[in-house]
DNA sequence: TATGAATGAGCGTTCATTCAT
DNA sequence: AATGAATGAACGCTCATTCAT
């Protein structure tokens, strides 16, 4: 739909790195990356340590000089997560194309890293704050910024689109929120429940006709 | 907003019965709701059959009379939250309102009875059906004819308000599904991220904008 | 050397009640009594929770039933040991006899107690009050009182032998220090230095000829 | 209370060579020194390689340059206690005066010693002997000939005593395997259980009345 | 039917030891 | 010789599940 390959390198970047320069920064790299997709796909609580040592070829001791615990590692690839998250949307929002374009172009941007993960539904939408007690603690004061950082990109570009006279006058960060959640819509019907919906499309053009002003034909 | 004092009665109905006169049905129901709570605030892991048993009242032996396993007890809470949406849908689709007017009664309801259950978050939103792959393979079966049913219910009343002529011609699944998922942002930003969001009116609004005709002012 | 048929009863009552009335009491004083040889045979560190589950012919997981930790546990045994000892104590106090006898008869009964766990080094002596930080913490509070009771139990009987012009004048309690102390020693010696020492008997002589007034021949 | 400002040196050594002129000397003395320490304060088990190394400042694969293991490297902090021990005997033993001069000399440097060590028990007394079944095999052949020695140092002292009619007529081995004890008990007494303990004076005052002749008034 | 004591597989974590550099 | 990253066996503890009462 919109031109991508460019952007496209920071979501893949890290299948690349394979060739291990600084042993250190390599297996930290690894280890996070592996943990992304089978914290994805097995969960938090089911997903052992002896399942990530074992999926990132080391020992389980490894885990702990690069993590202190589960725990963190798991924060460890939310932080993940969100760097390429807010990467990608920096990018774009600098780009010169019309507001909707851009918005249009981090949907598809986030929707194809999600399709990526495969069967790995990504872990930082914010449903995940809501994580069970003690995790939940460390987690807020990490995800909650970050959440944040990303509401904030993309309420510039709403604002933008506002003062251009794209869009309605409406609050942009309630616009920017709304706009996250119905990627994660779109992205989610199509996935996982695609027997009952396959409309991430039709979705999206709800989305901005309700955010768009009345054209007048 | 809306009146709702009879339709309220649904959800809260498990607060009444505990006359216990068929002992079986009883000691179910009050696991379950008790569970449904435990589950929403603690997590299905977190949660152990101990904290269940001794919060029903029972003894933890007991719990295997009624469910198999923590699965099937976790599955039959997910049940219980479904009969009672598709209770309240069923219920209002059948009310004398616009197409509009039923949805927005819809979506307060949906957003009373989540934040009813306190920090709870309610366990029946979409991205549930992910949680970690083998109580996932056990879910979908159960889950998906139930997030079907409540897609039809208001599918049919986005279609009367097609008909009616107050939204646009659009998917009535897609506009259904997206609804579902409006209320859930809604609902969560207001809840959980109440310092970077409150405005789930004003979520609601550019939803409706996003699927009524434009009107003429 | 003195009458002791009776009181020897204390000391090993734990080895008769295999018959398992109330399981739960049972189950209990099995582990302590276990848990009692394997830590004195294999060292606090060294000894697993499966080592003594295994020798108790218990669940593992059953130990923590009965205990909250492996530290819990240790606790339990010394409070067992000192149990006994101040049984031990306070019946031979409350006998008819000179204070030595009354003291030889103690250390008799302390030495015969201490080899009755062969191998196994009773694990109640002053020193264990200073093992590894963690757990001394716990045991000082358990501990103290225990050995200043016994402690007090064996001055009483020295002010009895000051009273009775049997003793010197010497502080009652520094003397029962000693005391147990010198029991140590002797004990020690004979069991476990037998190679360069065997005189437990003579240790003892020592010990009264210090406390003793002299003699007139 | 007795000169002892030459014997003194031999207790505080270490603390000079660090000008390391052969490194290979200097790096296993530096290692043992600083484990006498960490092993004192912290226990055995408690206490893990990367503590000493770290405190050594050396890496830890260093350690097992200079010593086959854990164990090892204990051992030979033991050896270095006995050394030490030795060395003062010895050199208290060559002095001139009386028997019980020497011995309340040896006790002062000897306790002088164990309080050095701060809140370190010091880890060769009797009882460590004992400490967990395979690490006592091998200290046994280690630690044994030690004792044996300096018992028989003090033993020859006592003999002295003996000839001189000083002491009573006793076997010299029991008198100094019981003398080395009551030097722990007042060191012990004084140091971990000063709420109810404190007398070492009288303690020892007991000791050599126990041991010296009946004197003429 | 209801109980809750007993079970034991399984997990997170530690740490002595090895080995490539 | 010296390093310290990597290893993996081993341990304490949890908790879903069973079963004798």
């Amino acid at each position: 739909m919109t031109d991508q390959s460019v952007i496209n390198e920071y979501w893949l970047k890290e299948s690349k790195d394979h060739t291990m320069r600084k042993k250190n920064k390599d297996i930290r790299e690894r280890v996070i990356n592996t943990a992304v997709k089978i914290f994805a796909k097995t969960g938090y609580f089911r997903t052992t340590m002896e399942d990530i040592a074992h999926a990132a070829h080391v020992a389980k001791g490894t885990l702990y000089l690069y993590f202190k615990d589960k725990e963190s590692l798991y924060l460890a690839t939310l932080e993940k997560h969100f760097d390429r998250a807010v990467t990608v949307l920096t990018e774009i929002e600098t780009t010169e194309r019309s507001a909707e374009e851009k918005m249009r172009c981090i949907a598809e941007q986030f929707i194809n890293y999600m399709t990526g993960l495969k069967d790995a539904y990504p872990v930082f939408t914010f449903e995940n704050l809501h994580t069970t007690g003690r995790i939940m603690k460390k987690m807020r004061p990490l995800v909650m910024p970050r959440i944040k950082q990303m509401t904030e990109i993309i309420s510039r570009i709403v604002e933008e689109g506002i003062a251009r006279g794209e869009f309605i006058d409406i609050e942009p960060r309630i616009a920017a929120f709304y706009f996250l959640s119905t990627i994660r819509t779109a992205f989610f019907g199509e996935c996982f429940m695609s027997e009952i919906f396959s409309g991430s499309d039709a979705v999206m053009k709800m989305f901005f006709k309700g955010l768009k002003k009345k054209e007048v034909y």
